[in-house]
DNA sequence: CGATAAATTGAGCCCAATCAAGGCAAGTGG
DNA sequence: CCACTTGCCTTGATTGGGCTCAATTTATCG
């Protein structure tokens, strides 16, 4: 790639991007050299452990932050308590919410996390004279917005047995992107994550887990290690044409 | 308002524009009468009647639209028929998927509408050199991403009343935002598309709405003319935290 | 007014929630 | 090394909220 190329013979870029996996894609990508050179000043990489809060509901919002690692859920909790993740979040994938002081979900590390953080102000001047930058936001915002609409169909339509499919298949076709028929991974949530992104019990979700197990569809080891011997029979069972 | 004079002003205005409802609202408001008049001759108004379709689910996008009036909802379809509807739009939103080629959802009008419709080509090439627009275009998707999320909490989590009171509050404080105690509205959907909406079958929804009637929560007419006499009470049915 | 669609109401059932018990692995302290 | 705790998951028994099927009432419109 042509930016690749430019930044191994640039030595203006910031030592703490020249190694980092995000520095072609989520926001970064779309800045130059001296923009990060710029950005990078203020950023400080966090990392987090699994269970750990990025922010919370609620809270004013002071920071951005890019996922270099891990796997980010962002929930929204109810007065009695009960509560619904409403999205995932992978790296390199861009946290924040633009135009808003205060956030209306929290941000939690599903797994063990690793972020590059920065503060917000030093993004908003940025993103006012550089027409890629908000071109790479407003695209991330669109797919997240695909992404909240597929899930409001299955939170909305499908059945218990569905949902669970749903999510391996969701699951299944983030850590591995080839599309291969047979694949394996590890599962970022625990049962309770699972039941709060699937809007069920983690009862519900472990009997359905344990159907599909018996059913051949899957091979589970130690709770979280997941095998998909049919990854086009899992889409089937979840309701997702192809 | 500044634009409100200056167009008053001048004659460079399309007329179509001229007396548009959304001339300072949704994408149009961040347009000079230039770019205005450049996007106006392509624009068609189009009125289609209730239960009419804009776009369906899965076709090739070809135009964008402005809302002048009426409510439009988004549906998605399982194959076997099933559907959610993952979005309400009133006058003036944007209605289209900026960036891509193939809807993921179909547009349809839940009340009579008027739109502005807009060819694709026209506004993807006006976006390249108004940053204004992108950011306008930007922040709609934000405001219906935390919509989207929001609905997902109301769609994984609340029970049916909670459901059907969200619903009413939803509507009430779109149609009237002067968050007045008591207000009265008509639903702008039928009870198919509300239990559409809220992942319920219409007999559930008549249900709640029979009890929330009975417990004088709300008043109803004519199936569709509704009163709310406490606006306060129903957010605290639906579980909405004020 | 009659025809047709939309909404309500009722009866029964089923899927997922609830309540409760127990298994399993990792960590802790004697 | 073993007893004990703790967190996470599974499994079973029971309940109940919302779905299904069916009948009726109400609204809409020619």
């Amino acid at each position: 790639m042509d930016a690749l190329r430019k930044d191994i013979h640039n030595s203006d870029l910031p030592i703490v991007c020249r190694s980092c996996e995000a520095r072609h894609g989520g926001i970064c990508g779309a800045l130059t050299p001296e923009q990060l050179a710029e950005l990078s000043r203020y950023t400080t990489r966090r990392t987090i452990e699994a269970g750990g809060e990025l922010h919370g509901q609620g809270e004013p919002i002071h920071s951005y932050a890019n996922i270099l690692r891990g796997v980010v859920k962002l929930t929204k909790m109810l007065p009695d308590g009960r509560q619904q993740i409403v999205g995932l979040q992978f790296a390199p994938d861009f946290i924040g919410r633009p135009f808003s002081t205060e956030s209306a979900l929290s941000a939690d590390a599903a797994t063990a996390i690793e972020v590059c953080a920065l503060p917000k102000a030093a993004l908003d001047r940025m993103v006012n004279n550089a027409p890629d930058l908000e071109r790479r936001l407003h695209n991330q915002t669109l797919v997240e917005l695909d992404e909240a609409r597929d899930w409001m169909l299955t939170l909305g339509r499908k059945t218990a047995r569905e949902k669970v499919a749903s999510f391996l298949y969701l699951i299944a076709t983030h850590i591995d992107p080839s599309q291969a028929e047979v694949m394996d991974f590890e599962l970022p949530l625990t049962r309770q994550d699972i039941g709060d992104f699937l809007g069920l019990t983690i009862e519900t979700v472990s009997r359905q887990m344990t159907k599909l197990r018996q059913e051949k569809v899957i091979h589970v080891e130690n709770n979280r290690s997941v095998t998909v011997h049919d990854l086009s029979r899992l889409a089937e069972i979840a309701g997702i044409d192809c």
